[in-house]
Order: C-alpha cells, then sequence, then structure tokens
RNA sequence: CGGGGCGUGGCUCAGCCUGGUAGAGCAUUCGCUUUGGGAGCGAAGGGUCGCAAGUUCAAAUCUUGCCGCCCCGACCA
C-alpha cells in the first residue's frame, strides 16, 4: 500500500525516482547487490514495449531466436576493441558440476560474439544474405553503481544482429533500426528523442558507427534511450563470418547490431512522472483506464457494481485494457491518489449520484484535480474513451517536446555551454575530437550525446576550436 | 573502485554518546462505524536490532572485519 507523500521533483529528483519506482511496484531489489525484481506492473509496462517493438521487428523482416548465456571467454578476446570495452564489467562462471572449468566462461555482456560463431557456420553465399535475428532475453555487466531500470547488473532488453553483404547495406539496417527506435519512442512512449550519429570516443566496443536516440530526463539530463551499431566487418574478421560473392570472390560479411532495454521504463518514468507519480503514455500503461466505484453501503454497492460490471465489458469489448478497483474498505480518495501514482492514465469514477443520470465522471492523468475531469453518458462512454486516451497520447508527447525544446539551449560561448548543462541540453557547432570531449567533461561534466541526424544545412563556427563547420553537436550530462 | 552517509517489526524512524535484555507512527489482521480527493475508534499479531568475531557478569549500544543501500566521483545501455 502507498505512504502518504512522494518527495516533489524540484526537491529532490533521485529520491523521487527511487521511490516511485518501488511505491508504483514496477520493481524491487533484488538480495544480490545491484539486480533487479521486475514486478508484475513493471513487467507488463516492458511486455507491452515489447509487443510494440517486436510488431516493427517483424514488420521489417526480423525472425526471434534464442542464443546461450554463457559464452566462452575467449568468444570476447577475439575483438581487440570489444574485449577492451567489456572485460572490465563481465561476470565469469569458473566452476561448473563442482570442477575447475577448463576455459571460463563469461555470463553473455551482450551477444555479438556467440551470435557471430553461429553465422560463421550459417552463412555460405551470397543467397544466405541477409540474416535478420533479433533475441529478447537478459545480459550481465558488473557495473560498479547501479539505479533500478537505469543501470542494473542484469537488465532485460533485446538485441538484434544481423549480415549483410555490402557496407551499404549494412548502413541502411542501422539506419533503418534506428528508424524503428525512433517512431516506437515517439508513437508508443511519447518520448520526443533525438536521434543521431555518437562520437568516436562514445562509440560502442566494436562498432565503427553507433547511433543511438537521446532523450530529456524531467530534470534536463539526457538518457541514452536505444542504440543501432554499424559493426563494418570487425566482428565477421574476428569470427570468419565469410559469403561467396556473385563475383566468386570469398568476402567478410558487414554486420550490425542495435538494442533497446528495460531502460527506456527509466525513460518513461522521468519523462512523464510528476509530483503525483507516475504517468503513462496510454499505448504502452499496463491499464488505460481504471474504475473506482464509489458507495456508502451494501444496497449502493449492489447498484454499482453491476453497473460497473456492464460498463468494463463494453470497454474491454474495444480492446480498452481495463483494471476495475473493487478493493473494500478503502475510500474513494485513497483510490484516486492511488492510481495516480501508477500513472493510469484515465480514470472512471462511478458511483449513485451516477448511476441515477445513467453518467460517469472520467478523469485525465495529465490533468490534474477538477479541471481533467468531466461527466460522461453511459451510451457515449466508449467513444469518449477511446478518443480521450488518444487525446492525452498526443497531449503527453506534445508537453514532453515543449518542456525539451524549452531547455535545449543554443550556445555560441563555453560560458554559455556550461550553464546551460547544468539546466538542459547544449547544442553547439562542433569540429572538436575526443581529447576535447575528454576536457569538457572533466570540466563540465557533460558529455557528447550525439551529433542529431537533423542538421540545419548551414556552417557555424566551433564553440572549442573556432573553426567553420557544417556539424551541431548536442552536449549534456547524462544518466 | 575512492570519498561521505546509513542499516533497529513490512515502511519511516527513536533508543546508541553514558552497556542492564526493545519502542513510536504508519502498514497488516479482526470487530464496529465510515466511503464523491489519502477515514475513525477498539483489540491483536509481528523484531536472532544487516552478518560475523571480539571486549564484558551483561552488547541494539563499545571494538574490528565483512555485506548491503543511498549520495558524490571514476566506469557504463
Amino acid at each position: 500500500m502507498s505512504e502518504p507523500k512522494l518527495p516533489t521533483r524540484a526537491e529532490d529528483f533521485n529520491e523521487w525516482y527511487n521511490q516511485l519506482v518501488l511505491r508504483a511496484e514496477l520493481a524491487d531489489y533484488a538480495p544480490v547487490r545491484g539486480c533487479m525484481i521486475v514486478r508484475p506492473y513493471g513487467w507488463a509496462l516492458w511486455e507491452n514495449i515489447q509487443a510494440a517493438l517486436d510488431r516493427r521487428f517483424k514488420a521489417t523482416g526480423h525472425l526471434n531466436a534464442a542464443f546461450p548465456l554463457l559464452i566462452p571467454k575467449s568468444f570476447l578476446e577475439r575483438e581487440a576493441a570489444h574485449v577492451e570495452g567489456f572485460s572490465p564489467e563481465l561476470a565469469v562462471v569458473t566452476i561448473g558440476g563442482n570442477k575447475e572449468l577448463e576455459e571460463p566462461l563469461v555470463v553473455r555482456p551482450t551477444s555479438e560474439t556467440v551470435i557471430g560463431h553461429a553465422y560463421a557456420k550459417w552463412i555460405q553465399s551470397y543467397r544466405d544474405l541477409p540474416v535478420l535475428i533479433n533475441q529478447w532475453c537478459s545480459v550481465v555487466r558488473w557495473e560498479l553503481r547501479t539505479k533500478l531500470f537505469l543501470r542494473t547488473l542484469e537488465f532485460f532488453w533485446q538485441e538484434g544482429h544481423t549480415a549483410h553483404a555490402t557496407f551499404e547495406e549494412a548502413e541502411a539496417e542501422t539506419r533503418q533500426m534506428l528508424d524503428v527506435y525512433t517512431d516506437f519512442a515517439v508513437t508508443e512512449a511519447a518520448l520526443p528523442v533525438i536521434p543521431g550519429l555518437k562520437s568516436e570516443s562514445e562509440r560502442f566496443a566494436g562498432a565503427d558507427r553507433t547511433y543511438s536516440i537521446e532523450a530529456m530526463m524531467g530534470d534536463g539530463k539526457a538518457l541514452q534511450a536505444g542504440t543501432s551499431h554499424n559493426l563494418g566487418q570487425n566482428f565477421a574478421k574476428a569470427f570468419d563470418i565469410q559469403f561467396l560473392d556473385r563475383d566468386g570472390e570469398r568476402k567478410f560479411c558487414w554486420t550490425t547490431s542495435w538494442g533497446l532495454s528495460t531502460r527506456i521504463i527509466g525513460a518513461i518514468i522521468m519523462v512523464h512522472g510528476d509530483d503525483q507519480g507516475l504517468v503513462l503514455p496510454p499505448r504502452l500503461a499496463p491499464f488505460q483506464v481504471v474504475i473506482v466505484p464509489i458507495y456508502k453501503n451494501d444496497a449502493e454497492r449492489a447498484q454499482v457494481m453491476e453497473a460497473v460490471v456492464g460498463l468494463q465489458r463494453g470497454l474491454t469489448a474495444s480492446g480498452v485494457r481495463v483494471k476495475l478497483d473493487t478493493r473494500d474498505g478503502l475510500t474513494p480518495g485513497f483510490k484516486f491518489n492511488d492510481w495516480e501514482m501508477r500513472g493510469v492514465p484515465l480514470r472512471i469514477e462511478i458511483g449513485p449520484k451516477d448511476i441515477a443520470k445513467r453518467t460517469v465522471v472520467l478523469a485525465r492523468r495529465d490533468r490534474p484535480g477538477k479541471e481533467g475531469k468531466t461527466c460522461v453518458d453511459w451510451d457515449s462512454l466508449g467513444a469518449a474513451v477511446a478518443a480521450t486516451l488518444d487525446d492525452i497520447q498526443a497531449a503527453l508527447l506534445t508537453r514532453a517536446t515543449a518542456f525539451r525544446d524549452a531547455n535545449i539551449h543554443d550556445v555560441a560561448t563555453y560560458d554559455d555551454f556550461k550553464a546551460a548543462v547544468e539546466t538542459g541540453f547544449a547544442r553547439v557547432w562542433w569540429a572538436g575530437d575526443a581529447a576535447l570531449e575528454q576536457q569538457i567533461k572533466e570540466e563540465t561534466k557533460a558529455t557528447l550525446r550525439c551529433i542529431p541526424l537533423a542538421q540545419p544545412g548551414e556552417t557555424g563556427t566551433c564553440l572549442m576550436t573556432g573553426r567553420p563547420t557544417p556539424t551541431q553537436a548536442i552536449f549534456a550530462r547524462a544518466y
């Protein structure tokens, strides 16, 4: 049961987040440090995310498969940048069945290596290409500092792995999946993300190019919400993924990988949540509508419940995810607050007064208090619910976009830059290198989040080098 | 992994300084009255005081080690 008060976001954004995750029953701490239990309400949200993404993966020709959890340690070592990037955070199994293993096994931190091994066996000819496979699984990275959903030792995600005959095809795939992520984030999660290219220093270990979608949280910090990598021929060469091409020549494949994790739940919380708690986008919410019946005695209860069950059946039949709150002994006021904390987009209040008029009260989560309440006839309830859910979905995106745009600052001086990253994103002309990024990071804690795909098509003066450049970059402090 | 803070019924915490055998509020269960924005009264159940050593006649309290959580750094999706 929920406690009366959550810290406000302005008071302590971190504490607001930590308490909300627990109280909304999205997740809980596990007995092992840094691990997370995803509770049914959180998992239902993840299932809706999975369904929305999986639909898009299938529509672009991908198939799901399952690759093993354990990977020979030597596999990680075959790709130089990959092992350098991942070895500090590997969990290693050295004993099996009470015996020391001949070769240690790592718990997958990501699956490029085992999948590369399989692809080398499966791919012989250009006719075998492209290979387009995705898997839903969890991976383990031994992180030092963890936070529920944002960074845990084990996290749930999907990882897509594809192999192609040419660089151009691989690049097109990489960009296509970035577009899929962008579309998912905007359409389903109402997250106005910025798709862009990562700088060399932020690139995935083993990739030639890394793209990401970056989102702005409610405190102005950035969160990488999904990534898509063009791996070039790096893994193909490390795992000998070759094919015989039309021209009779043996060539290395071009591979990609792309992933999106339960971290996106953290983004949804921190972008849409308010001081009352979660605000879930209708398209992903486990419950889109909660019905709170109101009554004073058994006679009223019977009367109200009869009406409520009918209304619920109608809504469910039209495809709306409805929760009926039948808990006894709790006041309506308590239930209102409880479901608001859990982020249900729309609430139906129905009591004796409504029964008499054959109406209900509809309350929108995105508009607090009386302002968000309307009175609706039973006959038009289905249409009103559908329309209002759509409206909430759109309103969340509009609000988040306005917030983001108001907190992206175009800056031309380093002083303005420092001020900008205190509260939001800094957008700058950029011709710098990894050393300058490092310097900026040390001095301001801000990192180059991405070079947005959408560029102004003009030239400007680089913030640090003073050189003319056609490129703008986004810097921010990040989770 | 470095610096700081904190671990006492499910939750928030008091008690620790000055050792003497564990408390409050909320939550839970039961009963009655309540129920349109976080209900009231009454009763009941629930704690090897994070774990392990040590000091002591006696440890929640003192000492040491370990574990975990939170915050700040470095690392990262």
